[in-house]
DNA sequence: CGATGTCATGACACCGATGTCATAAGGTCG
DNA sequence: CGACCTTATGACATCGGTGTCATGACATCG
């Protein structure tokens, strides 16, 4: 590989010449500066990235730590989309603010990321993001990093500043347009109640059905999914019928993904029960290989997971050129309702559930 | 940032003999070692892998360049994941190797690409990968590079060494396990058929139905998608009657891939038609989020993106290694068909088509 | 007991850039 | 015309490690 100082012989100058035509930090005769650029050419010379890097000690790197290449044990899931999207807008924006992702995976093993946090620090990264695949609290050990840290999707009890999703702006925006379409008895379907998304979606629900003025009814609300077993078909069918086989049965069912909602369509169907002119679906995460491509098209919510790898790259770039003090609060970011067919408008006259035909 | 300077200060010790405790080259007293290792600790020394590299001209790093975390320019499409378990399975075959990854990322600009060699380039990978988003053919610009080169998913015409799944394969193992469960009309929705995917999936399927002594019908055969417009409802369900309007009906409809299955039975149902009772289905890519979801769950195949990613991963190691002479000619990887009740076996006596009533 | 070998350690140069300072040529100004 | 500034360039030290070689203290062997 050839050198700055390979290049300064070809073209007859000095290396701190061959140097100023690179940066262009001083000025340099307008015949010379061809002379070195063409020996450059020649020479197929590239700057050696770990020499600037010495003098300068501005690595332009920033470390991304995230399973969301390999969450699962299980390849194939279709879980660590969101991640993946968050990654999108982190890498953009860095790539937009002149800086180099260097992308390390925790192969799910949470063990091994005290390890890559330390290859990072000796790549000397200039900050560090960690990216969790769901909305949970973690505890991530960065005192070796010697850099700005921030945590995306996750948090944790010390204050690492971090950005989350606003689960509870979600939900309630969409619970909201639900009730603006005519529906006053709403069922949700949570996720595993242990997790804090679902905590925080129904705080948006409640929000709403308070604004509305509507009454909270317990009845409406109960688990779909059970953490580590999110297949359990009977679990899900169960939790259904508990909806429906009450007095004053919901006229819609939120559900807490759009993967739940994707079965609950087929166990309605299984049950004779016809989506959505008996009974209205609604998703949770715009996840669009579902959510366009069922029928009806799924309404949903969009969490904006590009937004928030955008906003935790930012965050984070202020915080390397350490403009402005380190804020510690969590950001959120709430996203659209995505309006689609599968929630119908209720004519506000008429209450029935059942027996609706499609216009 | 504490240098290797400060610690053999700390410790009362020479630069080198610090050095060589962290190396473990060269014998080190047992006692020297020890305070090294307290200052060492006492000082959140984290070596510089710059300074390292400087003499060894040993990066340690791989290039890697997709579009997988961006791809469409359109966020929250659901493509982009075949490229994410390649990513996956390369991440986890250099990290076992002791390399780190540097991933960048297209933004779904192809101009891009030769900025981001050039970045590589600068860093002195050891090696370079490019991942495509599906199997297609490249004009990969990688000059600058000046390191091997592997291509993922992907060719070019130049016959730069490639890892490709084996459409084919997969496709023909798909059909030979349809045939033996007494299915001898077999539709075939597929793809665009200017894919490379598409031609060679097709050969499979004539190749299964060539080694089981039946005959090819072309009525049978026809495009479900076309390029750039997967989502156009009446183009699949026009394509699913030309298949059904015709004597001698299929008995199995073979999807371009799992996405298109999960439109198919949308739209079977739409026409009355009962799946798997009344027609069996099949999907492509074991897109698990979809295949295990879908009532009943889809027979599909796993395109094995996951070894593909290592295969890749592997055969760059070699290349770096420079063992043995790099070898030109593509590497083919088939998967396993996942096999799931959308398909039932035939009883071999009756080739009833409909009415069949669930057992 | 001297020749040879091993162990433990240090001095020093070097990798490839860039920051600092020096220097020489030519231009401007009072 | 000399003081002073700007432009264009080079010499040299430096960043933080590691490779090479040298050195001194012991141990081993014939």
């Amino acid at each position: 590989m050839a050198t700055i100082y390979d290049v300064a012989k070809a073209s007859g100058v000095s290396p701190k010449t061959v140097s100023r035509v690179l940066n262009g930090d001083a000025p340099v005769g307008k015949e010379t500066r061809e002379k070195v650029e063409a020996a450059m050419a020649r020479l197929g010379y590239v700057p050696s990235n770990a020499a600037r890097m010495m003098r300068s000690n501005r690595s332009g790197l920033i470390g991304l730590i995230t399973g969301a290449i390999s969450q699962n044990p299980d390849p194939n899931e279709p879980h660590g989309l969101p991640d993946l999207y968050i990654v999108q807008g982190i890498q953009k924006t860095m790539a937009d603010a002149g800086k180099t992702l260097m992308i390390a995976d925790t192969g799910g093993d949470y063990a091994r990321v005290p390890h890559l946090v330390r290859t990072f620090a000796q790549h000397r990264v200039e900050g560090l993001i960690y990216v969790a695949d769901h909305h949970m609290e973690v505890e991530f050990d960065a005192r070796l990093s010697n850099c700005p840290v921030i945590l995306t999707n996750c948090f944790d009890r010390r204050g690492t500043p971090c950005v989350l999703p606003d689960d509870r702006a979600c939900q309630r925006a969409l619970v909201e347009k639900i009730v603006q379409s005519g529906h006053s008895r709403i069922g949700f379907l949570t996720l595993d109640t242990s997790i804090p998304a679902t905590v925080e979606r129904t705080k948006g629900y409640r929000d709403a059905l308070r604004d509305a003025g509507l009454p909270f009814d317990p009845a409406l609300v109960t688990m779909g999914y059970e953490e580590g077993n999110e297949r359990d078909s009977a679990f899900l069918s169960a939790a259904i019928d508990r909806l429906l086989q009450q007095p004053g049965p919901p006229t819609v069912i939120c559900c807490g993904n759009d993967e739940m909602a994707l079965r609950v369509y087929g166990l309605l169907r299984t049950k004779g029960i016809r989506v959505p002119e008996d009974i209205s679906v609604a998703g949770f995460d715009n996840y669009r290989a579902i959510a366009e491509t069922l029928f009806p098209p799924l309404t949903t919510v969009n969490l904006p997971y590009l937004a928030m790898g955008q906003t935790a790259a930012d965050r984070l770039l202020t915080m390397i050129s350490g403009e402005s003090p380190t804020e510690h609060s969590p950001t959120l970011v709430a996203g659209p309702v995505a309006w689609r067919s599968s929630v119908t408008a209720l004519n506000s006259v008429s209450h029935l559930q059942h027996g609706r035909k499609p216009s």
